[in-house]
DNA sequence: GGTCAATGGTTGATGATGTCAATTGTTTAT
DNA sequence: ATAAACAATTGACATCATCAACCATTGACC
């Protein structure tokens, strides 16, 4: 459970942006933009683990729900997706498992894999989680239709050629 | 420690984006947008603690660092910053203390507050960190300029009307 | 002044997350 | 057939997170 800190308090709300800023430098063009998309990811980033809390998941466990989306997936695939070792997955899925949220199925075709399928329970909790993910944040929402489309179409070209 | 799980090794490589994709639907201008953004959001996220790693800084410990540059900063508001109890705060300072990257100073307006300022060790480590952090990922890296300068005007624009 | 609530930080108990080293069972290669 | 490689688990241990309780200090109010 990691809830937002009741309140800003006094908090002194400093400017983001650092003054040795590459997006208001001369640097190159990459480091421009990535700098700015940057800002966005570290904003998303912390309410990350109070979203999750929403539906009482961890950060983590949030984003196992997320990447068991569709069909199974062996542990050591996920370990390898979570950058993680493979005895953290373990205890990660137990705890899940638990929960009623996924279960292990031995595969068929090599016995020492252990396949991991949501539930039912599991599939609906993932459903609004990721509905409650993919709500735009304010930054966001608040932006123009071309400037919208644009970048749309920018991250649909680079998503493609990767 | 979180290294990379040495190599893909036969991982499977999904395809990112999911079959209910609002940003290949009919859904909302934001919600399209959003969801391209986000799989480079979480893509980046799951380097994150490699990346901090690097440093032998845990994921926390990088935020810290990064949150500490400019200036002091008192230890409640940095639990604010972090979303995170105070209680929190005092191990996870301690241990930095400890590493001689950072400095608890007693404030003199407030003998309770206690403010935290980076060593010098500290202020060298942030700025090899920093300088990491603004790296752009291949994905951006390989965006044509027109794309990059567009992507970078639309997120300055952004940023600054919110 | 003197009391009392609120605040900032620490401590202790507990659970989740992460690592590494060692183990078991099952392929796969030689 | 033996050996090497691999998937998952276990156990020991550090870190990160919560909450409840505590101490010292501050600030408000009578």
């Amino acid at each position: 459970m990691n809830g937002f800190n009741d309140g800003p308090s006094e908090q002194v709300m400093r400017r983001p942006a650092s003054p040795s800023d590459p997006a208001e430098s001369e640097s190159g063009l990459p480091a421009q933009a990535w700098t700015l998309l940057f800002e966005l990811l570290h904003t998303h980033m912390r309410n990350f683990p109070a979203l999750a809390a929403e539906f009482d998941l961890s950060p983590v466990q949030a984003h196992v729900l997320r990447q068991l989306g569709e069909g199974a997936l062996a542990m050591s695939t996920l370990a390898n997706y979570l950058s993680c070792d493979a005895s953290n997955v373990t205890g990660l899925v137990d705890r899940l498992e638990a929960r009623g949220l996924v279960e292990r199925k031995s595969s068929e075709q090599d016995r020492r894999v252990k396949m991991l399928v949501l539930t039912e329970a599991g599939a609906e909790l993932r459903g609004r989680l990721m509905a409650r993910l993919s709500a735009p944040p304010p930054l966001i929402a608040a932006m123009p239709d071309e400037d919208l489309a644009a970048l749309r179409d920018i991250m649909r070209r680079a998503l493609k050629t990767q």
